[in-house]
DNA sequence: ATGAAAGCGCTAACAA
DNA sequence: TTGTTAGCGCTTTCAT
């Protein structure tokens, strides 16, 4: 059997108080019985039970991340970004897939409600919002990651989508560019981006052309469908911005396939900078979020509202950039 | 407060013994009482403390999966398959990213115990042997995933990588491909799929060339360089097979920039057949692992363990197959 | 069919 | 400085 803090108290001659108050470092302990009880503890290979602690009240150290699926490569990176940083604050994340459905979403914040995580970090998007609603009102912490939802009065770490989307398209028009087409999700971050689009148009000068706004699906099979129609327009654009990587990287097979040359007569600018951009050719021009820090905030946002109780509700964007790259130059 | 057990209990006139039973599904109960506390349970949303019930030495059932990193594609999707299928068998998956690093991976074993989890699933390689032995002492539920370890008895489920070898290269053999270099890594894996290569090589009555098997790290620069060496090679091969789509994608930009042109000068076959086969041009040759019968399987023989306590060992390999496109052809 | 009660391993208030 | 003890929320044995 593992021993447990009976074992330990037993072996040194002390009480199990003594013995936890050795492990948690609180209470006054003579350095004599402190290393006594250290020493039985080294001895015996002692771990003491996290879920022992948690049921008096103590944390479970988990966090909940719930993401929509790992194929989107941004993803992927999220949460490498969030498990590093979890490490570092002492949180272990239980990794839960939504694939978008709302029944997961809401199957999966019982479930680890249940397993009494300390918090939940949700990314990217969630469509559950009764479920939101609950947590919120159950004061569980949760904190958006790289998603918003304006209706709710709820913590969100994001970089800058609108911002990003004017960084990306006043790259394209000081290029030259004044036919640019984009291709969104329909999802908030997309949406930001497209707006910051229609912005830099406007700050232009130019009006918006409606049909030149297109909307696709998540898979690089329907980006590139959706970048086909831009391209097979009867007055193409002359540049392209994919409102994530998928459906850049979607538009430019698309171009490929109709041998229109890039970046000669297609600019592509892409958003989130994912490998893709490095492994494709020509490399993808793209607009950078700070992975690695929004990570990091987003932890110290949720830590600090588990363990501090803090409840200063709080919307963090941080600035994207843009990398630019060879899919982009001017007009010719 | 949540609710707890008591509180059904006391508002549905049972003892808590009765409330447990009618959770749990056993024991005799009348079909009055159990429809009185289903009601109740109901009324106050009440969710069971999982927590509470492991330490009646019921399970956690939460599995910690160790993997180097997020940022070899193929992790990705070995991730999002063991998920799936943990969803399917009613465990949630901690994860634990060891950047291949064995302090680290001492660190999250070492944790996950405390935590209680039921048992770990090791992915790709892992290089503390001594935790490992110690997980094996203590009886824990250990599987491999994608990764062997033949001097320990340790159960396993892997793609056959010795065959992937052995298919990558007669498929360049056919293709009329003798001079055929091999780029892999220091991993247990690769090491089976140049093993396989060498197989199929004498198979067909070649002689291996020591100096067309290279070793590189498992980042795209590091295969870059690698590619580079094997096509700068006085006499320069006709065929590389990268024993991952890293390697691969590294040797592809090495042609690229030497103004190789793949297929017609140079054919290239990777392994793992990730997202990166289709976005890179032209289409990646690459061997294709069954990952999402790998996360079943895994998680069949990990379960077994954890709740049927099993004790069989046993290595599973499963069959890869070639999925060929555009970056293979027949030796000009 | 139902309930009383012990106890999983730990923490913390209180006593000594 | 150290120990006693009550309980966190649940399961399970043994009575009834």
């Amino acid at each position: 059997m593992k021993p447990t803090i009976y074992d330990i108290a037993r072996l040194a001659k002390v009480s199990t108080a003594t013995v936890s108050k050795v492990i948690n470092n609180n209470g006054k302990i003579s350095i004599n019985t402190r290393q006594r009880v250290l020493k039985i503890i080294e001895e015996l290979h002692y771990q003491p039970n996290v879920l022992a602690s948690a049921m008096k009240g103590k944390l479970t150290y988990q966090i909940a991340l719930l993401i929509p699926d790992m194929d989107n490569p941004i993803y992927a990176q999220y949460l490498k970004s969030i498990e590093a940083s979890g490490q570092g604050f002492g949180f272990s994340i239980v990794l839960c897939s939504t694939d978008n459905d709302p029944e997961k979403e809401a199957k999966h914040i019982t479930l680890m409600r249940q397993k009494q995580v300390d918090g939940f970090i949700i990314a990217s998007r969630f469509k559950n919002t009764r479920m939101l609603e609950e947590l919120l009102k159950d004061e569980v912490p949760v904190v958006l990651f790289a998603y918003e939802k304006p209706e709710l009065l709820i913590d969100s770490v994001t970089v800058d989508d609108y911002q990003g989307g004017i960084i990306a398209t006043e790259h394209l028009l000081a290029l030259g560019h004044r036919r640019i087409g984009v291709i969104a999700e329909e999802t908030f971050s997309s949406n930001e981006r497209v707006r910051g689009y229609l912005t830099a148009l406007q700050n232009a000068g130019i009006d918006p052309v409606e049909s030149l706004i297109m909307y696709s699906g998540h898979k690089i099979d329907e980006a590139e469908a959706t970048g086909g129609r831009l391209l097979d327009l009867a007055e193409r654009p002359s540049a392209i911005f994919g409102c994530n990587d998928i459906l850049a990287v979607g538009s430019m097979r698309a171009a490929r396939i109709r041998g229109v040359a890039i970046p000669e007569e297609l600019s592509v600018v892409g958003f989130d900078n994912t490998v893709w951009c490095k492994i494709i050719h020509p490399e993808l021009t793209s607009v950078a979020m700070p992975v690695g820090d929004l990570g990091q905030k987003v932890m110290e946002v949720i830590v600090n509202k588990i363990e501090r109780g803090q409840k200063i509700n709080q919307r963090i964007r941080m600035f994207p950039e843009i990398k630019v790259r060879a899919t982009t130059s001017n007009k010719q």
